[in-house]
DNA sequence: TTAGAAAGTGAACGGTGTTCAACTTATAAT
DNA sequence: ATTATAAGTTGAACACCGTTCACTTTCTAA
């Protein structure tokens, strides 16, 4: 008889449980601040219980930055939904990852920012997240390029990275507090946007390969006079 | 007698020590590796000892972050200095800021993305950074206006937030490593400021001020449905 | 020489992630 | 129904962490 299945049900809802602590300790408080004994105190678990479900710390984290690309994923694809011009699909996707940042910063600095949770890197989630979300979003930098609504020199894979670039960074300036008091986050994101989407109008000869990069690279010695007065 | 200026020597000394272990264990190691412990270790002092120099330990990570800001401010002081052309001057500035990305990327995620030592949202150090870097920059950016290298309707002081925004993020996701593999930070980086560049020169209305961006701002809908199969 | 301040320390507090021997519980086989 | 075995759970411990504080040492100034 099932007891099998009722065991492996048993498993699931438990896990659930502690994705569901955690969850909740990482959005209201940070990722600093979640930690094993208070999870297990939510469950009402003993902390060495969480470790037949999640080995390590970090595994949770994964789980919850899996969760983040699929919330940012449904959130980026409702607001694409039945937009037809692939410029504006591409201007409320981005402004939707954007948009994603502002509500739910914890989930952004975890996904994008944060490099304490190493295995994150080499995600799988978030390959999905660039396959389903990717590719339709290249599509759109191509179907721009055929209209003529972009440059037809672009790299339409390169292109969207750089979209991607110039809101992350945006995003990331609104959600570190690093601007001066009295600047808006949200003007500096719609200025980067629609400065790249304008710079992509331009057909100046942009090469979108690391092709004219070496001429730049000369680096920055930076690494000596430490000390100073 | 100078023994009171001795002591002061003394003081000065042992502080400039502690801030060469945690800079050292800091560089080799990153911000979460630090403890007040090891810095100890190094200094041969007692943990203790370090608490009547900085009263917390995030006072050490404020005191780096200014070092990381000064030799930023230098860095690219040094590639800018002699340039003539201000868009050139832009183009080296900027790319002076990746490169410092890449060669103490601890000292940059400190700066700019972690949110851990909030102290450092209102630096002072950081206001300096600005004052001497940003007011050059500022400059830059309207002299390349006034030479119709860019659109005369920029607000210079936003489309250099702008800039900063762009080679931020493309430093960000260089420095997470959350680019599928292959791809070419340096080439990313490159392509954000060139696009940027290239949206600058076009004079298609962009209006650098949050007039349009409410139009955009219907938020996405994500706090929902949290899980799934 | 001595009073007093300054500097430094050891031990502790409450916290962290993680491990492990032991204990309880529930299943499966006899 | 009893027992052997597996699964699940736990308390205690380990080695860390930032921080505090009573105490000792060291040095200076009178």
């Amino acid at each position: 008889m099932g007891t099998k299945e009722r065991h492996e049900r048993d498993r699931h809802r438990i896990r659930q449980g502690i994705l569901d602590a955690a969850r909740e300790l990482f959005i209201a408080e940070g990722y600093q601040q979640v930690s094993m004994r208070k999870i297990a105190d939510r469950i009402e678990y003993s902390p060495a219980a969480i470790y037949s479900y999640f080995p390590r710390k970090d595994d949770i984290f994964f789980a919850l930055a899996a969760e983040g690309f699929r919330i940012l994923a449904d959130g980026v694809s409702a607001v694409v939904a039945g937009v037809e011009d692939p410029l504006e699909r591409l201007r409320r996707g981005l402004w939707a990852f954007y948009q994603f940042s502002k509500s739910n910063p914890e989930y952004f600095a975890l996904m994008f920012l944060d490099r304490s949770v190493p295995s994150l890197s080499q995600d799988f989630e978030r390959f999905e997240f660039f396959q389903t979300i990717t590719a339709r979003a290249t599509a759109d930098v191509q179907a721009c390029m055929d209209r003529g609504q972009f440059s037809r020199k672009l790299d339409p894979a390169a292109a969207l990275h750089v979209l991607w670039a110039g809101v992350l960074g945006a995003a990331t300036i609104g959600l570190a507090q690093r601007l001066a008091p009295g600047e808006d986050a949200d003007a500096l994101a719609h200025d980067v946007l629609e400065s790249l989407l304008a710079g992509f109008t331009t057909n100046l000869g942009t090469t979108f390969v690391a092709a004219d990069c070496a001429l730049m690279s000369e680096p920055v010695a930076v690494r000596e006079r430490q000390n100073h007065a």
